[in-house]
RNA sequence: CCGAGGGUGGCGGAGCGGUCAAUCGCAGCAGACUGUAAAUCUGCCGGGCUUGUCCCUACGGGGGUUCGAAUCCCUCUCCUCGGA
């Protein structure tokens, strides 16, 4: 899922993600709930038309602001309070809040309020965020299906837990275990890529997915690196969001084909260090550097563009710099996911 | 020719007797980025190397005062603005 926050994928339009074949965009409820706010949105007949996207939604909960604006906010067993850190406007967000936000939102898939705890975090902190994660997880389900109760068959979105636990085997499991019981149309992996050792991914993913049902979508939530990726869905994930292709696009470092990419997904065996580099593309040694980025690749910029021109586009800080590595990074990182489908 | 103000690192611009190799911004170089407070952030940025409470050379040029000068004085030079 390419990330559009509050509403965009940084720099591009639907038509160009379409043509990058992305099938689902991430929103994020806090983002859209502030700005530009729900009467609008409403007024719009939801998210979809506002930005004229015609494909599936799925939106955060806000649980993970929970986590990232730290500083900004109070968190008890009735829901969160938040100060937008540009104008310390106060904000209070429930569970069902969230929910009715999501709902108005029009999103066709649904997370519910979580407590993503940081790192380094206690185990009783863990623990105490994993209750709180069900409790608040038992709360949207219930008043989500009172909402969406009159909805027409075929028209309700989809609501999906998110387990937490931290590093903690017990406590993956409880977190699985306890959600499933409730149950839900998909299953998130939340609290990771929080901070911790990149190793303990895999211990989390074995710690958790035994206890999510296969028939259902599971979702790793904000990860990651490409390597960590195809491990993941080894391991049995099906959904992925990340910032990383967007954010590191605008910032100028690029995902690049390697001999191996093109053996991802097939039974030949690869080295996962062959499937691809990082370039920063404004370093000085790309100044005169008449080739294509990734010949490989045929997005716009490979197909058209030189180091030396994109580079000079971020020299000059050109806003097309941002959307043609966005585009290609977005390329690379949908391409891997297509190769993993098979 | 007279009067006034000024010349500081690639640029802009602080500093106006010691704590100055010199605040800060830009440019430059490198790095980070994982459910987006992120077109952001961090480090380096006179030269040298043994990268350090290290050594050189430095605030237009020259001279002087002082224990000590980018900072005060003299002089030359250049720039800007007024007046002839």
């Amino acid at each position: 899922m390419p990330i559009a926050t509050r509403g965009v994928v940084k720099g591009l339009t639907p038509e160009e993600l379409k043509k990058l074949k992305a099938t689902l965009v991430l929103g994020n409820t806090y983002h859209l709930w502030l700005k530009p706010g729900l009467k609008v949105i409403k007024q719009f007949g939801g998210l979809h038309n506002f930005m004229q996207w015609n494909r599936p939604i799925l939106t955060d909960s806000g649980g993970f602001q929970v986590f990232s604006l730290s500083k900004f906010r109070k968190i008890t067993d009735r829901g969160v309070r938040f100060s937008e850190p540009e104008s310390g406007k106060k904000h209070f967000l429930t569970p069902e809040k969230s929910i009715d936000i999501q709902l108005a939102l029009g999103s066709d898939i649904i997370m519910v309020l979580d407590e993503c705890p940081p790192w380094p975090c206690s185990k009783a902190d863990v623990l105490s965020a994993v209750e709180r994660t069900t409790h608040w997880a038992k709360r949207c389900k219930d008043h989500f299906l009172k909402k969406t109760a009159g909805y027409p068959k075929g028209s309700k979105p989809l609501l999906f837990g998110i387990v937490q636990g931290g590093v903690h085997k017990d406590l993956r499991e409880k977190s699985a275990r306890e959600l499933t019981n409730i149950g839900f149309d998909g299953y998130a992996v939340g609290g990771v890529a929080v901070g911790e050792p990149r190793e303990y991914l895999k211990k989390v993913l074995k710690y958790t997915l035994p206890f999510l049902p296969e028939k259902k979508p599971r979702y790793l939530m904000g990860l990651g690196r490409p390597e960590e990726i195809i491990d993941s869905v080894k391991s049995g994930i099906d959904m992925f969001d990340c910032v990383i292709p967007t954010r590191e696009g605008r910032h100028g470092r690029l995902f690049i084909r390697q001999k191996d990419f093109q053996k991802v997904g097939t039974p030949k065996k690869f080295n996962p260090k062959l499937i691809y580099k990082n370039i920063n593309i404004s370093r000085e040694i790309y100044a005169k550097d008449k080739k294509t980025i990734d010949a490989n690749c045929n997005c716009y910029l490979c197909q058209n563009c030189s180091k030396a021109y994109l580079r000079h586009l971020f020299k000059i800080g050109d806003i097309l710099a941002m959307r043609l590595a966005s585009e290609h990074n977005l390329r690379f990182y949908l391409e891997l996911m297509e190769r993993m489908k098979k």
